[in-house]
RNA sequence: GGCCCGUUGGUCAAGCGGUUAAGACACCGGCCUCUCACGCCGGUAACGCGAGUUCGAUUCUCGCACGGGUCACCA
């Protein structure tokens, strides 16, 4: 059998939008469960829409997510080159070949003509398509044309008749008439191919054996079809993949800021994380496990398993899947990646590593951190409503009666006793002789360091990060607040 | 509008002629608990509509509706 190749082509549009992502994870997941290669080809030919440094977000996305190129621009390859612009030169002959077939012909249309065309068109109500002016134009008029040096394009001849089956791995034979079919550019005037020429000479001279692509190309496949035969080539096997949707009308879009990997990325997720959960967008495993590494996404995925509908990119379910990557993080390995936030709000000298310790399993996007720790280096003006406790019975008056048994307690506290264990035992001590739930002394304590509903850990654990001072004067407020 | 494709709970989705129609996320309840989470246990919730084919349709066929895609000298 044919070594696989699979390729993803990649426009450098200055970002990496979820959708296209996913086409190339799927197509290196397809080349490595089949021993075969990932091919990295750019794209590049629309100068207009060049960006500088596009290229290399093109690199660095691929990297990242660990989908590593065999052959490419920047590490080459028998095949090459790998930058579409760079290949411009050789199209032309390949368009030519067909000519000469007859399966192409010279177009002299001007742009005048075809406004024209088109204008008639929209004014009969009826749909454009290019006339077919110069498809029998003589020997002679051609060269005449030639000879003047008029401009001129290079189409593709459509049969007139008959109908075109075009295989899909997922979608099936889709059949369409031959008269649908327009006769397509094949050769701009500048002598350049156009995207759909240059996709098929391109994917056949370098052995293309697998294609996934967006399903907006799967109305313009059987033109593939016709090219393929024209060129006498072996078609490559065709995914066509839906679209990933914001919701049921729209697209995910650049504007919705979480299009893109980047994005992403900056919104606190973790590169495996959402590597793993665009897998899970239009593909089922066949089992009900769905956390994924890369390695066994090669040995998990399957094509059958792909969807024929778009999916909804649901930010919900993908923040379930980075806290459970995060919670399966090494402690060593979180604290690298939570430190910096947690910095963006604690400032002050104190346990780090404590506090992410803490903060592991109740933390699904990395930036819910600053927030989740910031009383920590200050407490704000909170409500004594906090210290209401249903469950536990807690008002505020209990609350306060606790406080007042607690600042002699940490006050008895030595400052080099100042640890979690100690502090521990020492409030114990204090429950054990009033004769109270734990929850009637820890809870208001809690609200008096916090000043929040929910923290990161107990009044223990508080006290010992912002150490005796700071957890004195706190006390000393809170009681200053519920004696109003 | 023509052509192509699709349609299972709120979301992702399994299913491939006979099932109590999986699972995950979300949601609700309980347990645990110094808060909120985590974790564990349990619960609510779905085959777009109408005809066929068949002993039997979520599954096959055809219409309809709805949604998406595509109709460039853009990729």
């Amino acid at each position: 059998m044919k070594k696989v190749r699979t390729r993803f082509a990649p426009s450098p549009t200055g970002y990496m939008h979820i959708g296209n992502l996913r086409t190339a994870l799927f197509t290196y997941l397809i080349a490595k469960q089949n021993d075969g290669d990932f091919i990295l080809r750019i794209e590049d030919t629309d100068r207009e829409r060049y960006v500088e440094g596009a290229v290399d977000v093109i690199y660095n996305t691929l990297k990242q997510c660990g989908l590593n190129w065999d052959e490419g621009p920047d590490v080459g390859g028998p095949v090459g080159p790998y930058v579409q612009s760079e290949r411009m030169g050789m199209f032309k002959k390949y368009a030519e070949e067909l000519v000469e077939k007859g399966e192409a012909y010279y177009c002299f249309c001007d742009k005048e003509r075809l406004d024209g065309l088109k204008a008639e068109c929209e004014a009969n109500g009826k749909t454009y398509s290019y006339d077919r002016h110069c498809r029998d134009l003589s020997k002679e008029e051609i060269q005449a044309n030639l000879d003047a040096g008029k401009p001129y394009v290079i189409r593709q001849k459509m049969p007139l008749e008959g109908s075109v089956t075009f295989h899909d791995e997922l979608y099936g034979d889709i059949t369409v008439e031959c008269t649908e079919l327009e006769d397509q550019i094949l050769i701009k005037t500048d002598g350049m191919p156009t995207y759909n020429f240059a996709n098929v000479v391109d994917d056949h001279l370098m052995g293309i054996t697998h294609v996934v692509r967006g399903n907006e190309y799967l109305a313009s496949a059987p033109k593939y079809e016709l090219l393929y035969k024209a060129f006498g080539w072996e078609v490559p096997t065709y995914i066509h993949v839906e679209h990933i949707m914001k919701d049921k009308q729209h697209k995910l879009s650049k504007r919705d800021g979480d299009a893109s990997f980047e994005d992403l990325i900056n919104k606190g997720y973790l590169t495996e994380a959402v590597v793993n959960y665009i897998a899970l967008l239009g593909w089922a495993p066949k089992g009900e496990e769905e956390i994924f590494s890369l390695e066994e996404l090669i040995k998990e995925f399957d094509i059958k398993g792909l969807s024929k509908s778009p999916a909804i990119f649901d930010p919900l379910k993908l923040k379930a899947i980075n806290a459970k990557y995060i919670k399966a993080l090494a402690p060593e390995e979180f604290e690298k990646y939570a430190t910096p936030y947690i910095r963006q709000t604690v400032k002050r000298d104190t346990d780090i590593s404590r506090i992410c310790a803490l903060l592991q399993d109740r933390t699904e996007v990395l930036t819910d951190i600053p927030e989740k720790v910031d009383f920590l280096d200050e407490l704000r003006d909170y409500d004594t409503a906090l210290y209401f406790n249903k469950k536990n019975k807690i008002d505020e008056e209990k609350s306060l009666t606790a406080l007042k048994d607690i600042l002699p307690v940490m006050q008895g506290i030595d400052e080099a006793d100042w640890n979690e264990q100690y502090i521990h035992d020492k409030l114990f001590e204090l429950i054990a002789s009033k004769e109270v739930k734990n929850a009637l002394v820890l809870l208001p304590l809690r609200v008096a360091l916090s000043g929040k509903a929910s923290t990161p850990g107990g009044g223990i654990e508080i006290s010992y990060l912002i150490g005796k001072a700071d957890t004195i004067s706190r006390i000393e407020k809170g009681i200053e607040l519920l004696s109003k």
